[in-house]
DNA sequence: TATGAATGAGCGTTCATTCAT
DNA sequence: TATGAATGAACGCTCATTCAT
C-alpha cells in the first residue's frame, strides 16, 4: 500500500515537473523533492531515469486509451463515433493539460524513440480501434481513400494544435466552437 | 566576409547537430568543432547558447517566409492562395528536413518562451499575409467563420503532423498524394 | 543451527564476490542476493562491511593454519619441514584459488591496516611454528643467518607470485615442477 | 609549457592519493584538489577515470625500465647482470615507495585486466632483455633449466614483498643486508 | 530474528561559459 | 578577431547503512 503511494507520488512529481519545465528541467533530484522522497528512493522504483520516463508515459497512454474507450459506441454511427473520439481528446487533454503537455515532450524527444506514433495504427487495442473505424468509414464511402497516416492527420492535426493554444492560454474553447471544430475535423476526411 | 562565413558554419552545425540529436546532443563544444571554428569563437558572435538557438530560429523562420510569399499570388483566387501556401509549406520542409526538425523542437522547448507560435498572427509580414487571407476568405463567405487559431490549426495541423511522418519515414508523399490532402485540408475549413 | 547457516552463506556470498570482483564489485545488496538473505539480515551478523571483510579474512587465516598444522610433523627433519610448508601452501591455494584471491586483496587494501602481515610471526600458532623452524634453522647452521622478514621473503615470495599466475591461469603447475620450485626457495634460505 | 605542468601535477597529485589511499580512496575532486586545478581540469587532459589510472601506470613503468636499462650493462657476465637488475629494482623502489604502492595496487585491481604482469615477458623492450637473459643464463648451465614464470617468481617475488614490508616499515634494509638478499635470491635459480 | 524500503552523502562526469593569450 | 585551456555547478546514479515492520 504505503510503498505503491511513494511509486505513484514520484510518477506524478516527475509529470508535474516535465510538463511545466521539460526532461532537462526536471532533475532527479527535484523529482524526489518534489515527491517528498528521498533520492535514492525513486531508484528502488524505477531503474533510471528514462525507465521512469518511458513508465510515465506508458502508464498515461493506458489511462486515455481507457477514457476513449468508455465513450466509444461499436453500435453508433460511423460519424457518431468519430465525433466522439474527437470530443473525447478534445475534453480529456482539456481536464488533463499536465498530461497533454508530457507526451507532447515524450513525442518530441530521444526517448520515444523505440515507441514512435507509428505505433497509432499498431495492434494495441487503441490501434486497432482507430484502424478499424477509418476502414469501416471508407468502405462505406463515408470517407476519403486515403492512407490511414493521412486520414489521421487529417484527423487529429488540427486537434493537437488547438489543444496546445489552449494549454498556452491562447485560445478558450468553449462548446459550440468545440462542435464546430469537430465537424469541420471530419469535413477534411469525409467524402 | 570571412566573418560572417564563420557566423554562418556555426549556425549550419548547429541546426545539423540540433535537428539531429536534440538541444542536449548539441553540446556547444561539438556546435564549434563540426564548424571548424573555436569554442571561444561562438561566443563572440552569440551571446550564449540561448541566443545562437534563438537567432537560428529566426533566420529559419525569415528563410520560409521568403520562400512562401515568392510563391503566393494576390492576384489568385483566395482558393489557389490556401492550396498555394500549404503547397509551399510542403514541399519547402520536404526539401528542408533539417529545418523542420530544428523548427518543431524548437517550439517544443523553453527556449521558444519568448517567442511563441501566436508571433503567426502578430504584425510581422507572414502573419498579416495569413491573416488577411483567412479574412479575405471569411468575408467572402469561402472560408468558415471561425477564430483565427481554429482555421489555423485546420490549415496547417494536418500537414505538420504528415511532414514529421515523412521526414521520419512512415510515409513518402507523391505528387497526387499531395495535392488530395491539400484539398482535404481546404475542405476543412471552407463553407 | 540455521543462524550459524546464513552466517556462513553470507560470508561464502561475499567471499566468492570480493575475490571474483574485488570490494568495489561486491555491494552489500548483491552480497545478500548472492546469499539468499536479506540486506538487513546482514547487519544482525556483521556489524558493518569492514567487519564482514575483517571477520572472513580471520576465518580464511584460521583454515590455513589448521590446514597447515595438519602436515606439519615436528618430528621431521628442518628440510622436510620446509618442504613440506611449501608443499602445503601451493596445494592449499590451488585447492582454494577464491581464497587466495580474497587474502590477497586484502592485503592489498585499507582494510588490512589494523592486521598487517607482520603477524606473520606474531604469537598466533602458526607465528610462532614458523618462527621457531625458522630460528630453529639457523642454529643448525642449515639456513642462512638473516633477519625472519628476509627469510619469509624468500621462502614465500616466489611461492605467491606462482600461485597468482597459475590462479589467472598463466602456468599450470605439475607436481615434478612444484617440487622443482620448492626445492628452489629452499636454496634461497639454506646456507 | 604550462599545460604539461598541470597535466604533470594532475598525475603527481593521483600518485599520491592512489598510492596512500587506493583507487576508491582517491576521488577525481580530490585529485583535482591536490593538483590545484578545477575538477573540469582533469577531464581535458585524461578522458576518465580509468584512463588516468592506465596512463599514470604507463608512465610510471617507462620510468622504471629507463632507470634498470641504464644500470644494465650487456657487457657484464650473467651473474652480474642479475645482481645488477635485482639490486636495481630494490633501490629504485626504495627511492620511490609511491611508485611502489601505486604500481602495487594497479596490477591488484581491475583496472590491469588488459595488462597483466604477464606482460613482463612481452616483447617490449624490458620483456626482451630479462626473456634473453634468463635463457642466456639456462644455456650457459648457469640458471637452473625451469620455465621463465618459475625463474621470474624466485628472483623477483622475494624481493616484491621485501620492499613491501620496508616500504610500511617493518625491515630496513642497508647495503650488507641487500647484497645478502640478492645473493639468496641468485641461489634460488642458479644451478 | 529477519526483512527490504528508504535514505542521502558522495561519486564520476558533462558542459556552458570565461579569459589570458 | 580567434582561440581553447580552465573552471565548477549541476547532473544521474550508487551503495552502506538504518529502522519500522
Amino acid at each position: 500500500m504505503k510503498e505503491e503511494r511513494k511509486r505513484s507520488e514520484i510518477m506524478q512529481s516527475a509529470l508535474k515537473l516535465i510538463a511545466e519545465k521539460g526532461f532537462i528541467g526536471a532533475p532527479m533530484a527535484m523529482v524526489a523533492e518534489k515527491a517528498n522522497v528521498g533520492i535514492g528512493t525513486i531508484y528502488h522504483y524505477f531503474k533510471d531515469k528514462n525507465t521512469l520516463i518511458n513508465k510515465l508515459y506508458m502508464e498515461l497512454e493506458g489511462k486515455l486509451i481507457k477514457f476513449l474507450e468508455g465513450n466509444y459506441n461499436e453500435g453508433d454511427s460511423v460519424r457518431e463515433r468519430f465525433l466522439q473520439l474527437y470530443r473525447g481528446v478534445l475534453s480529456y487533454f482539456t481536464d488533463h493539460p499536465l498530461e497533454f503537455r508530457y507526451m507532447e515532450q515524450y513525442f518530441n524527444s530521444p526517448y520515444s524513440i523505440d515507441l514512435r506514433r507509428d505505433r497509432i495504427f499498431d495492434d494495441s487495442r487503441e490501434g486497432t480501434i482507430l484502424k478499424k473505424l477509418f476502414l469501416e468509414g471508407v468502405e462505406q464511402k463515408f470517407i476519403k481513400d486515403l492512407p490511414l497516416v493521412v486520414l489521421f492527420a487529417l484527423s487529429f492535426g488540427p486537434i493537437l494544435l488547438l489543444l496546445r493554444d489552449q494549454i498556452l492560454g491562447f485560445v478558450t474553447l468553449n462548446d459550440t466552437l468545440i462542435e464546430k471544430t469537430i465537424e469541420a475535423c471530419l469535413d477534411s476526411i469525409k467524402r
